[in-house]
DNA sequence: GCTTCTCTGTACGGTGTCGTACATACATAC
DNA sequence: GTATGTATGTACGACACCGTACAGAGAAGC
């Protein structure tokens, strides 16, 4: 692995100033995310915020003991642990790894030493933080409105987006506590998709095949709470 | 109304240290908010940034052209317009006022200049800031697992810690914009708390008889989105 | 080969909410 | 008092999803 490529995949840390990204290398530290890693869990303690590079990490709210639901999932195009930044040292969701990958991650309290002194970051912080916000509140009325089939088809497609690949490893298991529904109801949503040849799996295995029939599938709330963000950081 | 005491009604405010609260007063200007008022619609520029007092905000996330969710609720603990303090000019949300009274505002520049150099602003913002995307988080899951009438019965009883008093006036149209249901939804919920006289309503005059039934009546989503934010703010 | 485990598919009654239509009750204005 | 408008209540078929149970099918171990 070309460890300076690497370091500058994600793209809040790419985007930063020269100078200020180099006073803060010293502090970043490059770890490998294994599938299923729990980066911290609801109402724990932050020690570490997480940069991505090509991992992915969802951020899920439990209900009632029984219920897990994604709210937010982030890529290298931001940071898992905006809490730190706001001054809370404590997670009000979990953080689980749902793409393997590596990722830069740094203590919080360097991370907080580092956001006073550089600007840059952030602005980058703040604004990205924002886009989480609204993914959020985007993400609420998605749920709240729209059909499993729908919404599976943009949640292949924000995940797609950020692992850059057309194929991923995800059991139908974990996508129902990513979509808060049953098993079974991914099962029906899978398979109707997959009747429909947009996408294909096996055991785990999907494959996007008609990208563009894909989001025609999912709704509008694909194009808003995934591309905003993108447009409005730049 | 005594003015002086409706300038710190607000916690935010209240909260400052008093030197840096007397640096900003100026710019503060006292307004009063009618019901309906739309504070800014979603995507549109911010002007200026609210401070509630005895008024209260609802933040919708719309979808589809007809339906509406409420994600966010602002009342004197909070501020309207974070996304100012994240650098963002729009806003991603409808702010729109949902219970009548007075709030402070500030204009957009004034705010941004304020926090510069008012670190005791910044620093209740940014966790404020957190404890509203928790309370968004909260919500989503709360609207994809719980049932109509204990949803009702949980946002009554949000409703209520913020305008402090148990009779507030809403209709039940209004009400399913709320929690994005069907009017008639809302119907049914109503009366099954009222014939549990828990509340007791009549053409949108809302009473609360009975609170501690209330919250039992409400989903454990009451007691982490509400009160959390406090206990961890002070 | 066989067993075991994981992943996916099918079935079935139950229920919460939807969309829509219409009826009733209260409030206000004239 | 009558008319009009607003708020609430009732009805009914449709449907998406639930909870649960069980059956196949592919992968891995022995």
């Amino acid at each position: 692995m070309l460890l300076s490529q690497t370091v500058i995949a994600n793209t809040l840390l790419s985007s930063m100033p020269r100078a200020e990204y180099v006073s803060m290398m010293g502090h970043l530290e490059l770890v490998n995310l294994a599938f299923g890693d729990i980066l911290y869990e609801m109402d724990e303690t932050i020690k570490y915020v997480y940069f991505p590079n090509d991992s992915l990490v969802s951020l899920l709210t439990l209900v009632d003991r029984h219920h897990a639901l994604e709210v937010g999932m982030v890529g290298s195009e931001g940071l898992v642990g905006v809490a730190i930044a706001l001054g809370e040292d404590q997670s009000t969701v979990r953080a689980m790894v749902q793409g393997a990958g590596t990722a830069m991650r740094m203590k919080t309290a360097h991370f907080r030493a580092q956001l006073k002194q550089s600007k840059g970051l952030q602005k980058s912080v703040n604004l990205y933080t924002n886009a989480l916000m609204a993914q959020i509140a985007q993400t609420a009325a998605c749920n709240r409105f729209h059909r499993v089939e729908t919404r599976l088809a943009r949640w292949l497609l924000m995940t797609r987006d950020r692992v850059g690949m057309n194929q991923f490893h995800l059991t139908q298991e974990f996508l129902s506590d990513m979509l808060g529904v049953r098993r079974v109801g991914v099962t029906k949503a899978a398979r109707a998709l997959k009747d429909r040849k947009l996408i294909d799996y096996s055991r785990g295995n999907i494959d996007i095949l008609d990208g563009k029939g894909l989001e025609h599938a999912a709704c509008s709330c694909y194009q808003l709470s995934n591309h905003r963000p993108h447009v409005r950081r730049s």
